[in-house]
DNA sequence: TAAATTTCGTTGCCCTGGCAACATAACTCC
DNA sequence: GGAGTTATGTTGCCAGGGCAACGAAATTTA
């Protein structure tokens, strides 16, 4: 079971010594179920009871809206969730799909018997919870930040929010954009060209600096 | 201890005897605080370790951004959660500031103690941490919701997934609209007067009928 | 019921930013 | 190194929608 070492590094079994982390998985009830590339993971509208952990491979997370339009919503690697926001509320489907990017393996826990505890293990129990707990919050601001980021009015102004948000997160003026330009478009909901338009303005009038993906805010 | 009503209807103690409830309260080491009007209950870019719970009066999460704007990011009422979200990531500070809209009470609980379970009550302490979860991803359903509209390019395409929204959630193809015009241009981020605008048009063109507050999409 | 206040629709003006088309780098493969 | 791709910047065009100002309903207060 190489995957061990994925998942004793992964956020929902950090803290929980990697020898138990066998042990749990069974007791977790716990299965695997591969995909092959492009195969989907989970479908629009369907209800989960389950939280999944990407164990190798990597997919993606997608949504067709009205006129049918594929829109990405979220990358997922080794060690990314599937599905945890929708396994806790039940009775609400899921508002994407979840396609694999590449043959992926993941490692499903039925999200009752996360809450159910055994007596035998209580204490890696009460991490396992507090760690499902981190994760979903974590989540959760993702969706906050990006929103933070997409409220704003002008595109400079969602510019700023993002790169502003960058800044602190690398503690420092200086700091490098993790996207290209395409993927910030996407992220900010607007046109590449205009965002390129719009960073140069910036550049032009001494609010930032850029070369390439290394970014200083003034 | 007249809220007990307030709390036993809440979603943190849903399936929670109401005898059982007090008893938990004090093993939780919760405690209540009370806030004037206006005062504020949560400052922004604080750190937080307990979850609250307004059983009194209400409070609205508010944002400055960089240009010192204030904008309202939610209400809150009776039995709404106050930092959550927050309480989870402790090594994150709060991106929102709330602030008390009537006079409040807010009743806190440290969320070690939500996950902490003494042995006498391991039952409904895995109700009480189901619950808590499904809040959390309530929470961010409703921040999924509103990416969900911001995220469409057009003023039309916002409008109508969020009017796709409730008549889901409503059931039917006729329903209400539960936010005023101006409180619905805030939700999409856009003008009211273009709001009104689009409406009309959309109205004009049979994709949809209104009369004040109910709506019905054809 | 009259006056005042709030809510909603309408319209003209004009700017932001989407779209398309093209130029330049930068990178990958033979 | 040349050809093909991909990432990024630039620019003209123009429409979507923000803004302001106004009028009409609707609701509240006196």
């Amino acid at each position: 079971m190489h995957y061990i070492n994925v998942l004793k590094n992964s956020i929902l079994f950090y803290g929980i010594e990697p020898k138990d982390v066998n042990e749990m998985l069974s007791c977790l009830s716990s299965y695997i179920k591969e995909y092959k590339k492009d195969e989907i993971i989970l479908s629009e509208s369907e209800y989960v009871d389950k939280i999944g952990i990407i164990i190798s491979g990597c997919a993606r997370s997608i949504k067709n809206d009205v006129s049918g339009k594929t829109t990405i919503i979220t990358l997922l690697n080794e060690g990314s969730y599937v599905g945890v926001l929708l396994a806790a509320s039940k009775n609400r489907e899921s508002p994407v799909s979840v396609q694999a990017s590449d043959n992926t393996i993941v490692l499903y826990i039925p999200i009752d018997n996360v809450f159910r505890r055994c007596e035998k293990n209580c204490v890696r129990h009460e991490i396992l919870t507090r760690n499902l707990f981190d994760g979903l919050s974590q989540k959760a601001m993702v969706l906050h930040d990006r929103n933070d980021c997409l409220i704003k009015s002008t595109l400079r102004d969602k510019i700023m929010t993002y790169l502003i948000r960058l800044s602190k997160e690398q503690n420092s003026a200086e700091f490098v954009l993790p996207l290209d330009r395409n993927g910030l478009s996407e992220y900010l909901n607007a046109d590449r060209s205009a965002l390129s338009r719009e960073l140069s303005k910036m550049q032009k009038e001494g609010l930032i600096n850029f070369t390439k993906n290394h970014f200083r805010l003034n």
